[in-house]
DNA sequence: GCCAGCATGTAAGGAGTTACATGATTAT
DNA sequence: ATAATCATGTAACTCCTTACATGCTGGC
């Protein structure tokens, strides 16, 4: 990275970061990882974009590539983070600026506007994301558990315990919710 | 709409709603209420964005607009949201699929790859988000006020519980970061 | 005299998505 | 049989952002 294009986009950091955790990893490999840890607090990449954004940086050098034939599964290749790439991790940990917290609440924009709808709709909305939150906790509990066992609670712990923070907080607003809406079926 | 090309992106239905609620707004004054509300729980599109938005719904018949000569001012253009554009918005809020939650935790992000940072730098980092986060705070509790006093606890006041409860859950969840943390200066 | 607020836009570009395409293996 | 997993990509498109441009009024 040249001083002048200062920074590339946050996705190039994650896949970097998992590549700094993980090891030698696919494209495909990549999408997993991302899918079990980042998306519970950074959303995750579709796999075109991370075969994409890995294409950059083996162009800028951030990594290296090894193709891999296989006798049973298609050939694969194989991306580790190189030197050049580790250092421009920790240039972005050191001094990246630090963009605002994005939240993106479909539920919420749809309660605000609760107004326009049945209540009952608004019920049911609630009541189908709940699910879903339950879910999203139980998944974060289990990839949780694969992430602490072996570290400190470094990194990835940390942020796990983060997660259970704000989907525990969303489980009470929403049963809080739930309470606050008008008439109640039963 | 016609039953074949569904949906508008969210930031239609927001605006949408946002008009729903308010009368005559300038995209000016969209973007003020946006900012004063539903970007505690939905980001706010930047100005180009809702002229843009704006020249569509109208295009699509959702909303009207009239134009306003002022004296001392330069003009304006007043959009309301017409009777095809209320329909619109009830049948989104009806029909439309629910998209997953987004959460971009750019400290999180920064926090999971903690391994490659100096701890001091991970310190420095919660603690410039507990400040902005306290702001936020602030910021949600003064538009809170303004939205509760006049409506009952349907749409907005319900949502503000909500937005307090998040990020009371991130101010719960930076302390305990901070606690998690290794050395600490003191 | 200068900056903040009011008010509206255009142009260019990047990020990220969906849909499509391919093809072998393993489990149900 | 058929679905899911492994594995990689292209093309087309939309959303959204940044940067730029304009111009008036009121307060410091």
């Amino acid at each position: 990275m040249s001083p002048t294009d200062r920074w590339l986009p946050n996705t190039s950091y994650a896949l970097l970061g998992l590549l700094s955790l993980g090891g030698e990893l696919s494209g495909y490999d990549l999408k997993r990882w991302a899918d079990a840890s980042i998306r519970f607090f950074y959303w995750s990449p579709v796999q075109s974009q991370i075969y994409g954004e890995l294409r950059r940086l083996a162009r800028l050098g951030l990594v290296t590539s090894r193709r891999v034939e296989q006798t049973t599964r298609p050939a694969k290749t194989l991306f580790s983070i190189s030197p050049a790439g580790g250092e421009e991790l920790r240039r972005w940990l050191e001094e990246a600026p630090v963009e605002p917290l994005v939240l993106k609440h479909p539920v919420a924009l749809r309660l605000f506007f609760g107004q326009s709808a049945r209540p009952e709709r608004l019920r049911e909305l609630l009541e189908q994301y709940a699910a879903e939150n339950e879910a999203t906790i139980a998944a974060l509990a289990m990839a949780s558990n694969a992430l602490t066992r072996s570290n400190a609670p470094s990194g990835p712990g940390l942020v796990a315990a983060w997660g259970e923070q704000i989907y525990g907080a969303e489980r009470e607003a929403i049963r809080r919710a739930l309470e606050g809406l008008p008439p109640g079926p039963a």
